[in-house]
DNA sequence: GGGTGATGCTGAG
DNA sequence: TCAGCCTCACCCC
């Protein structure tokens, strides 16, 4: 479930659960990592930041973990020695209050911090990381020539933007999938920074992505929703908007599926 | 038990 | 543009 939030999230958990400046074990029960983990296991961990949907490692002797999770790359928490690592788990690492698995990462490597740096000048600003992008996600937004709903997935122009994130940005934005980035207002791309940086945060702190205002829907708080209530336009082809009762549309937008409200966000002229 | 799609990205063509 | 990759939850039989 990999959008930037779960980086952020994970990045702030694990830290916690194996604790810094201590040794680690560290293994690859199913063998695809086992140089990798070699180099790392008895070190101690400095520091793990996230970074949109990248995650380093930093070790105490220069060395660092990146791991990208990909879509459908997972983490598991679990106090103590956690249960049998399965045959698809690529990493653990064990430390002191937890152990830390992962399956299916797109990316795990050890890399140097060099290596790091250049993953890292690839990426947009992250929302997560500091709330005062909002000019630079505006300069690269404006040099990108396809629809907003394509350049929200870019990782340059914004990073750690995903599929459902995109989707219900539009929607609280009132901006169309379809609306070329060059023709967006400051005022509509200073919205998106905004919402942006706001439902990031709320996400990170509820560990999934809520975005409905509770009071559209009843309800007393984001985290008493849940994915089916939880949300505006993602996968909700075919249902009432939750605020204007029109169907909601599905459409294709960079080859992956978006959905929107055609009345709370109008096609642009 | 098999088939499929998924919150992602790359590299070949 | 599109197949490929990685794993698993979910659906249908």
């Amino acid at each position: 479930m990999p959008e930037g939030h779960v980086t952020h999230r994970n990045a702030r958990l694990q830290a916690d659960l194996l604790g810094l400046n201590g040794p680690l074990d560290v293994n690859s029960p199913q063998g695809r990592f086992s140089d990798g983990a070699a180099l790392l296991d008895g070190h101690a961990l400095e520091s793990i930041e996230a970074y949109g949907k990248h995650m380093f490692y930093h070790w105490t002797m220069g060395q660092v973990l990146h791991i990208h999770l990909g879509l459908i790359g997972k983490f598991q928490l679990h106090p103590g020695d956690g249960p049998t690592p399965t045959e698809n788990t690529r990493l653990v690492m064990k430390g002191q209050d937890g152990t830390v698995f992962l399956a299916g990462p797109m990316i795990c490597n050890v890399i140097n911090p060099d290596e790091e740096a250049t993953v890292i000048a690839k990426l947009g600003p992250d929302p997560l990381r500091s709330a005062r992008g909002g000019r630079k996600f505006a300069e690269r937004l404006a040099t990108k020539r396809i629809p907003v709903g394509a350049a929200l997935l870019d990782q340059s122009v914004m990073a750690g933007i995903g599929n459902v994130f995109r989707a219900e940005l539009l929607f609280l934005t009132g901006i169309h999938p379809n609306t070329p980035s060059s023709a967006l207002t400051d005022a509509q791309t200073a919205a998106l920074w905004k919402q942006s940086v706001t439902e990031l945060r709320i996400a990170e702190e509820i560990g999934d992505i809520i975005t409905v205002n509770p009071r559209h829907v009843g309800a007393r708080s984001r985290k008493s929703l849940n994915r089916e209530t939880g949300v505006y336009v993602y996968k909700r082809d075919g249902l009432p908007c939750r605020i204007c009762e029109t169907e909601i549309v599905l459409e294709e937008v960079a080859s992956r599926k978006i959905w929107h409200c055609p009345r709370c966000q109008p096609r642009p002229a």
